[in-house]
DNA sequence: CCTCGAATGGCAAACGCTTGCCAGTGTGTT
DNA sequence: AACACACTGGCAAGCGTTTGCCATTCGAGG
């Protein structure tokens, strides 16, 4: 599959392929993408064309004057976190399905990277998928308005969204490990503009009075595996038999925490995180958490948006505006029964 | 011509600036592009009447003349293996320091989306880095004439690359437990087609033969999670005392297999990982594995796809080929001393 | 004073494609 | 036979920028 001369190929355009099929570029145009505007027989003419041509149009100027650009932008607050992967990889695969390509922003953890980003983006993509965005409501609203945008684990008036429900499995979660007879648990909060975390938290607070045991709000930390150490420190100090995490991240930054301490997981203190990363199930213990259906969240989230774009262009009816997505408990070993006695001060 | 959709008609363009300012569109054009083009008083009279316009230059008309689209393309063949993480992170920051944007497109495992990719992403980019690439080096060589290719982990005649030495490093890591005393050793070979799987078995046997000790080659294995439990199993059947990895998902995999079997690690079998992914720190046992850098990969070959960018702009010379980064071996604790029988055979 | 060239800005032609509108051709209906 | 109309394909006007080239201005050297 050479060609001759090994000269770099130039650019061949809607025109080229026109003229070696003997018809105007419009129609070139249409039998490429207005399926049954043009004959079948000169349509598979033009096929033809392309393929001897290699013609691949230009995707610059299609969407200059379609106004599609066939991207979707997906905004992540931090690449890093394993708990993206399953959304990155359930977008980009219903994205792929229905030909659109996929334009992964990393937030890098950063406010001013995710302004830049809302403000530079709309003009580029047909459409945004964010995660997990800090920005404030009204912004996320106008934006909305401006361009198809889905957001994920946060609910705002206005605004398409999926979540997960991670606040039922959580106060489950509580209940368990009430049932396993601790009375003192702490939650460790996720970062303080996280809707995330407030929601879980206000959950975890709501049912701990209902079964009228204490539990206290740690943190907030930054979910990031660093913040683990801090958080296990503050649970350490805090007294508690066992303790709720924001996201696995912590709890596994935690983990490796109190093994450096000496600290038993679950002997001294049950955790429980949250998301079931890639890691929860071998890490030692292996972690008892809420199992996030990341992917299913990727590929609703797409499905939604994708939806929203071609109502748009087809008049269909408006679309569910919310989908929250069960996330159920599972149960590993981080868990055990509550001792009589409170565990030990940190030995060395 | 009606504008497409019913898209709010608020689009400032640049010749709203130029009838505000009153001046051409090509001057504002060039106030915008061209620092030093236009007088130092016109320039900021352009960037007040944008700033109050609330103007955003329109991405694809932008790039539809000026031929840069300000994406660059990295192709994964699979997100959702977290070495990847680190890469990504890497060209992110890079990227988008240098005020380029990201588009991260996911093969899937899958030949045929790669193939898709490396037809339709030379139109959409102004470059390419490409990362485990399957395809023959003919189809590399030939992309990389269009349009500005990196290849990562991969040395292609031609094409610039950036590879990790992960080869000296495995031949560190067999010395390693030969040390120990292992001398029936396996290697757990990745993919057929991955140029890393073959590069890191030659250097495994010129060692193993150098060293004097018997080294099997099992597999290949896929190189997710899944694939682990079957080269787990093909390492027990064997009957080595110590087994390397091809990359620590396999490792880890296999982890979970042999904990089901009740196989000891490292008592019953010492087993080395590679690329020090997410989990390998924090696995049961800590996994002694080969550190990629991966984040220095990512960050290396931006810079270099960047460079080449501008050489081209500004006739600059030839930048380096290709560059390998060192990965140090980092014990950890799944690998101990050979017994001094073979290891029992399964135990159910 | 004249000439020359750097500095500055404008004109208009692309860039490659999509699409509203129109014209020519059949086919079916009355 | 006349008419309506669906079906095809062509024309040409953009889409919002960039950029090659030309015109003007202005200061300095001759």
């Amino acid at each position: 599959m050479r060609r001759p001369g090994n000269v770099p190929r130039d650019k061949v355009t809607i025109s080229d392929v026109a003229r070696r099929v003997g018809v105007a570029t419009s129609t070139v145009s249409r039998a490429l993408t207005r399926p049954g505007r043009v004959s079948e027989g000169l349509r598979e003419r033009v096929i033809a064309a392309v393929a001897e041509l290699g013609y691949h149009p230009n995707p610059q100027a299609r969407s200059l004057t379609s106004g599609r650009t066939g991207c979707i932008a997906l905004m992540v607050h931090d690449v890093v976190n394993p708990y993206y992967l399953g959304v990155i990889r359930g977008t980009q695969t219903q994205l792929r399905a229905r030909g659109y390509r996929h334009l992964l922003v990393d937030l890098e953890n950063s406010e001013d990277i995710e302004n830049d980003a809302l403000a530079e983006l709309p003009a580029s993509v047909d459409g945004l998928i964010a995660m997990g965005a800090h920005a404030p409501d009204e912004l996320l609203v106008d934006i909305a308005q401006r361009v198809p945008l889905i957001v994920i684990n946060r609910e705002i008036e206005g605004v398409p969204s999926v979540v997960v429900d991670t606040p039922s499995a959580l106060v489950e979660a509580l209940e368990y490990v009430v049932s396993l007879g601790h009375r003192r648990i702490a939650y460790a909060a996720g970062p303080k503009p996280s809707w995330s975390s407030r929601m879980r938290w206000a959950a975890i607070e709501a049912a701990s009075i209902r079964l009228g045991v204490e539990c206290l709000r740690l943190g907030p930390f930054a979910p990031g595996g660093q913040s683990g150490a801090a958080a296990a420190d503050a649970v350490l100090h805090s007294g508690v038999t066992a303790c709720i995490f924001f996201n696995d991240m912590l709890a596994i930054g935690a983990l490796k925490r109190f093994a450096a301490h000496g600290v038993s997981v679950p002997g001294d203190i049950s955790i429980v995180g949250c998301d079931d990363i890639f890691g929860a199930d071998f890490c030692n213990p292996p972690l008892t958490t809420i199992a996030a259906p990341t992917e299913l969240v990727g590929r609703t989230a797409t499905d939604m948006l994708l939806a929203r774009l071609h109502e748009t262009e087809h008049g269909m009816r408006p679309l569910p505006l919310r989908v929250k997505l069960p996330a159920p408990l599972v149960i590993r070993n981080s868990v055990t029964s509550a001792r009589s006695e409170p565990p030990a001060s940190p030995r060395p």
